[in-house]
DNA sequence: GACATCGCTTAACGCTGTAAAGTATGATGA
DNA sequence: TCATCATACTTTACAGCGTTAAGCGATGTC
């Protein structure tokens, strides 16, 4: 009996042909000028019937920010895999992060700059363990900034505190160059990114 | 003739009722949250009366943020008019910043955290030269820093590229407490904001 | 052939920001 | 003093939003 299995098939092509309008909607106007209606008109079914695949608009954004940070994670594994010294992995970490951002801005915009007030509606363990979204790209700061304190001596010894202070600094970078791109005259880019990377760097070591 | 003096008191008595009631509730509630409607209940008039005074919803805000600001830079003003070697002047400056940012966390998200399409519906000179609402208190950050490179030798050179990216620096301290305070396990707060920007003054410095 | 289930749609609710039209009040010019 | 006009405000309305409830046709089961 293939029925089921077909029909389960379908309902599976459904969904990922919703996550697939939604994610190109919300990459290109973002999260909130992009509507329920807006999406199933693009895959040409009525509203209502997002709501049998998602429970509501947030969780359609949330299933897309998973995705898009397994993607950042997979770019900063092949850091960590790379050769170099540990301070000169750090730092290409961090920049591939504030490049992922920007190049996914309405993604990170979401995920970072939104108060998720009920996430991915379980608060759960999970989230608080493997610390949301973007847990999994954390993780590798946790490590790497673990390295370089095993390599040499750093001003502070906490690990956690100076990866959570690193990853407020290049959040800073990344969000204010997403937000204030066009209303703000800054210097050259990469040369600011360049700046505040080299900075916190420096300042974490001795 | 006093009754026209009289009607425009009256005028900008009933702009000042609207503004307060605004500046209350996008404090408590935050700006999203606020409808006109919630707005104009507040003060016994009906919704398109606010629509008298201010152009639109965004208007609103913008005039409420440019008020708060105006209360940073004075709390900046403070600062730089104390005593202290320049180093220790930028730090404390730094603090106050995120301090404020934490404590009027609505409109911190407001003026910074969320694109401002057309803004004070000029885009205008005064945005460019100015920065922008937060102008002021930028301007206090490029003299502080400008005195820092004046006073010993420092890595960068460049006081505008370094004072922005100090700016992003904690401004991503204090917008990720502010997005995600609840969401994730921070180690302590000022032990952050210490790190934070221990860290990247320390950047800064050769 | 009756019945249930599934996948989807239509209609509706209560909310939003905002525009157009209407109304009362009070000053002004003849 | 009376008609006119401006001002300040309200009522009504529109188009859109996220979401829910009810309905409907096709399919699978007994």
């Amino acid at each position: 009996m293939g029925v089921t299995e077909r029909k389960v098939r379908e309902k599976a092509a459904l969904r990922q042909e919703i996550l697939a309008a939604a994610r190109e909607l919300f990459a290109k106007h973002g999260y909130e000028s992009v509507s329920m209606r807006k999406i199933a008109e693009r895959i040409e079914y009525s509203p209502t019937t997002i709501y049998l695949h998602f429970r509501d608009k947030g969780e359609l954004l949330n299933e897309i920010c998973t995705e898009t940070f397994q993607l950042l994670s997979k770019k900063l594994a092949k850091v960590v895999a790379s050769e170099g010294d540990p301070v000169d992995l750090l730092r290409r970490g961090l920049r591939v992060y504030v490049d992922f951002g920007l190049s996914h801005p309405n993604h990170y915009r979401t995920t970072f700059m939104t108060p998720h007030q009920h996430p991915p509606h379980t608060v759960s363990l999970d989230q608080k363990i493997n610390f949301g979204t973007g847990g999994q790209a954390f993780q590798y700061l946790l490590d790497a900034v673990g390295r370089v304190m095993a390599t040499g001596p750093t001003r502070q010894t906490d690990v956690m505190a100076t990866s959570q202070a690193l990853w407020m600094t290049i959040h800073g970078v990344t969000s204010l160059l997403i937000t204030k791109e066009l209303e703000f005259p800054w210097s050259d880019k990469n040369l600011l990114i360049d700046i505040a990377i080299a900075g916190a760097v420096k300042g974490l070591l001795r």
